[in-house]
RNA sequence: GGCCCCAUCGACUAGUGGUUAGGUCAUCACCCUUUCAAGGUGGUAGCACGGGUUCGAAUCCCGUUGGGGUCACCA
């Protein structure tokens, strides 16, 4: 066989993560495209690039794609690093953080490319092709046609690479100033071989790999083409992708052997799925980060999740719930599973609860305060604004709701009558608990209240069984109709401690007001 | 279709030759209970299949099946 066997082998190592590299830190990057929202396996896989770079103290980089022309959207390279550093995953080089590599937007580096292509050129491992887009469909027509692999035919290669096109043929359209692509010459038999740090070692056969276009006739460089070059350059360390990028694997290979580079460590990533196992996809359901932030899921959340798809502790670990400082310091490639996983919002959802479970509650004061503030200026409270927008009050609302709400957002939505009276009963819980006897008890109940001076929930309690027990009732009869007449809704927080944090004035209010306007139903 | 990757409950996964196959989400039942939650207890549910290797395979090898990715002047 003739030609060379390019190959490229780590040694396989039990600590394959935490092997120094002989002095050389650790750098890693996320090279997303600017096409607009950041998807929630890019944000996996940044995740993963970011823990990697921090557990070995390296650095981690974010560098702009944007070598496609066509597919620029305005602002999406601010979104995505905004979006980011929201999450949690704080770049130490970027277009906007700078650093010793850049620029770190590949429009900005056009001329680097020229020129590393023409070296390739000079030295054999890359030719011009002139070949017309429709030369190129009807080619590739014709070979699905006779149900062959659709490969360039390689008409421009030049005789003296093997080719049969004339030097001259060459020479000629050059000078025409016809728009033409540089293609990279794969050599014909040869095996390319690597070993990834997830998946071991993978083997491709150069036949079956075609002559990537290298530079696009826009004088733009291809993905293949520009992120090699710029992952040597910008000296990572470790290329840690999504598993997409495993079949052009041979190519890159190729051109780090052609400039004589030594290639990074690659690893590539299990996808993240749909649930019926696809690719995660946008038709399926929400893909962008954005998306679950605007639902309400919190950072801490969606951080969590997404690292726990794919990768685990081991080791019988059985701890569900992780800080992102934690994930650093237990992240490790080797502990990255092989399958892809499905994107299942039903644990986000309760990897959230578990969040506001045990958030501070001064946070989510701070982070409920301004949205409840619009809304009371909206609509005009019962009660003075003073009292409820006070951090003591908020803080007690939220104690009380915390266990029953699935998003932030829903401690103003879900404890409205906190701050607003009821506009009405719910039907069903009236129907069931509001009887006829209801009005006279809770009336004479109301007076009980209002003859005390201490309005706490213990009091309440007690004061309610003590005015039940001698009737021979339930405390039932009267607390559920009480909670209908303070809030309007069956379910919500101990009907004492909800009593107790509306305030006195506030419930006997609420209790008068039900009374007029609950039509008893007939008995 | 070619090439490549993958395969443990419905989902996320532990497991690296000997386990009653463990945990979490979801689900079901029960308990707690003034509602709704939360919590507690318990249950249903899984090694795709077939060959090997071995005293012994979820674990190692081969094949089959199934799923996925990729085959652009997109990344």
């Amino acid at each position: 066989m003739s030609g060379f066997a390019c190959r490229h082998s780590l040694p396989k190592s039990q600590n394959l993560d935490l092997r120094t590299m002989a002095g050389q830190k650790v750098r890693t990057r996320f090279a997303p495209s600017p096409t607009g929202y950041l998807h929630v396996g890019g944000l996996r896989t940044a995740l993963y690039n970011y823990l990697f770079a921090k557990r070995m103290n390296g650095d981690f980089v974010i560098r702009i794609e944007d070598t496609d022309q066509s597919r620029r959207v305005e602002d999406a390279e601010k979104n995505l690093i905004s979006t980011l550093e929201w999450a949690g995953i704080i770049a130490d080089e970027s277009p906007i953080h700078g650093g010793n590599y850049g620029p770190y937007v590949q429009s900005q580096r056009l001329s680097i490319y020229r020129d590393y292509c023409t070296r390739l050129l000079e030295d054999k491992n890359a030719y011009y092709c002139f070949s017309t887009s429709e030369e190129l469909e009807e080619n590739r027509q014709l070979q699905l046609k006779q149900a062959l692999q659709p490969k360039y035919n390689r008409k421009w290669l030049p005789e003296e690479m093997g080719g049969n096109m004339p030097e001259s043929e060459i020479k000629k359209k050059l000078d025409e100033g016809a728009p033409y692509v540089v293609r990279m010459k794969v050599p014909d038999y040869i095996s390319v071989w690597f070993e990834d740090m997830i998946r071991g070692p993978i083997e491709f056969d150069s036949a079956t790999i075609d002559d990537q276009v290298l530079m696009k006739s826009d004088g733009f460089p291809t993905y293949h083409f520009a992120s090699v070059i710029d992952d040597h350059l910008m000296e990572f360390t470790h290329i840690i992708r999504g598993e997409e990028w495993l079949p052009s694997m041979p190519k890159h290979l190729l051109l780090y052997e052609f400039f004589g580079w030594e290639p990074p460590k690659f690893a590539h990533l299990p996808l993240l799925l749909n649930p019926d196992r696809s690719k995660l996809s946008k038709r399926q359901g929400d893909v962008a980060v954005e998306d679950y932030m605007r639902k309400g899921y919190s950072n801490e959340a969606i951080v969590n999740f997404v690292a726990l798809l794919g990768w685990n502790e081991g080791e019988g670990s059985e701890q569900e719930v992780f800080s992102m400082d934690e994930l650093i310091s237990k992240f490790s490639l080797e502990r990255v599973g092989k399958a892809g996983a499905v994107f299942n919002v039903e644990k986000l959802s309760w990897l959230e609860k578990q969040y506001i479970k045990t958030r501070p509650i001064e946070k989510i004061v701070e982070g409920i305060k301004p949205v409840l503030q619009a809304k009371l200026a909206e609509f005009s409270p019962e009660m003075s604004v003073e009292r409820i927008s006070s951090d003591d009050y908020l803080g007690k609302v939220v104690e009380l709701m915390r266990e029953r709400v699935n998003f932030e957002h829903e401690f103003v939505t879900f404890s409205s009558y906190f701050f607003f009276e009821p506009e009405s009963y719910e039907a069903e819980a009236v129907a069931k608990r509001w009887t006829p006897e209801v009005p006279a008890l809770i009336q004479e109940f109301a007076e009980l209240l209002e003859a005390s001076d201490d309005f706490t929930a213990e009091n309440i309690e007690a004061q309610l069984k003590a005015f039940v027990a001698p009737k021979g009732l339930k405390p039932a009869v009267l607390i559920h109709p009480l909670r209908i007449a303070a809030s309007g809704v069956s379910f919500g927080p101990s009907l004492y401690h909800m009593l107790e944090v509306l305030g006195k004035e506030a419930v006997l209010r609420r209790i008068r007001r039900a009374i007029e306007r609950i039509e008893a139903p007939v008995a």
